[in-house]
DNA sequence: CTGTATACTTACCTGCAAGTAAGTAGGAAA
DNA sequence: TTTCCTACTTACTTGCAGGTAAGTATACAG
């Protein structure tokens, strides 16, 4: 079959938004293959078990954010489009029916995860880091932003300030998103 | 029988465990009843389903804190004892072996929560900013802290950094807890 | 037109999760 | 001393979870 059945995109799709809205335990083969009207064999056929399929979804989230993050940086110079650029794409995963980060929803499984899974979002983690901490860096350079300390640990408290509100969105509704980002603003110098 | 046996208060304090460190969907009776050598039926007996015990979690959690912040407030007048007390008693709970907060864990959950622990949830976050809000106010005032801006909003976005450093700290370890709280008091302007 | 690889389905298995109903041991009250 | 209440245990049930083995439809290669 060279056509172009793409179930196992479609696995991974429905997979990745259950694990953004319900982690790791909270859902099941069946929540993925019912709505595809396939059968919960066919998800085994293209990851043997659980672990891989969360493998798979979580290179599927560093690459879609790889692609994003590489759009912001298209930008050129300016820092702030870029600190944008991540809001934005917050603000659209959260309404895309995906309220959690993925690195927050596999904190909570964390004692599950096989070594692979571990790294892959060990890996994707510090790629988020050193990307902020490049633009916050570089913001600073060209005086876009004002913020005391290491630039690293400044964008690693955003991240953890991001990740946070994610999940206190989801109590308090998606209005307290933007109010967060507009304060991470205003720490970091920003008038407008 | 008068006699004290605590089982109900070993019930909530094992599942209060595994709450924070697993997440709703991520324990089962079964870890509760064999650690404490009693069986899965005595649960349903003190609690006839896992939303009643979900919801005893979030009390427990609720009076935890506030006794703890009540110590806090009895340093009486400045408002940095009060922070470090938080920081402090964060650190303590991951110390404890509660790694991730209970609004972190059931944020995740958040689908499967009955109205009762909602509510629950969100008096709890309620009082918990208002606290920090009070805090940080006064701290203004009596001009230890430094910070532009609502009270209210910055409160949220230090709680939601310290909620995403719990989580964060599980994959890079307890030293980045430590670092976000140094960047959460850089960005209110104090330096010791 | 035969063989082989891909992409599944059918039909199963094991194990555990939550939950229930009925029984029991041991005070406390009458 | 019986009776009742509390705090359980024993012995189930139902249902779903992840996972497997064997069969099948289709395409393409030779």
């Amino acid at each position: 079959m060279t056509t172009a059945s793409n179930t196992r995109e479609k696995i991974i799709d429905q997979a990745f938004k259950l694990m953004l809205q319900r982690g790791l335990n909270g859902f099941s083969y069946r929540d993925i293959s019912e709505p595809l009207g396939v059968k919960n064999a066919a998800i085994h056929y293209h990851f043997p078990n659980k672990m891989d399929l969360i493998a798979a979804l979580i290179d599927e989230n560093h690459q879609v954010l790889k692609k994003t993050t590489s759009e912001f940086m298209a930008y050129g110079g300016p820092a702030r489009p870029q600190l944008e650029g991540l809001f934005a794409f917050t603000m659209n995963q959260c309404q895309c029916g995906r309220p959690i980060c993925m690195v927050g929803a596999l904190a909570i499984d964390y004692d599950d995860l096989s070594d692979d899974v571990k790294d892959a979002n060990d890996r994707f983690m510090k790629d988020s880091i050193k990307w902020l901490s490049k633009v916050l860096e570089t913001g600073r350079e060209r005086e876009e932003f004002t913020f005391e300390g290491c630039a690293e640990r400044k964008s690693l408290s955003i991240l953890a300030t991001i990740q946070g509100a994610r999940q206190m969105a989801r109590v308090h509704g998606m209005d307290i998103l933007e109010s967060m980002f507009e304060q991470i603003r205003t720490d970091l110098g920003i008038k407008d």
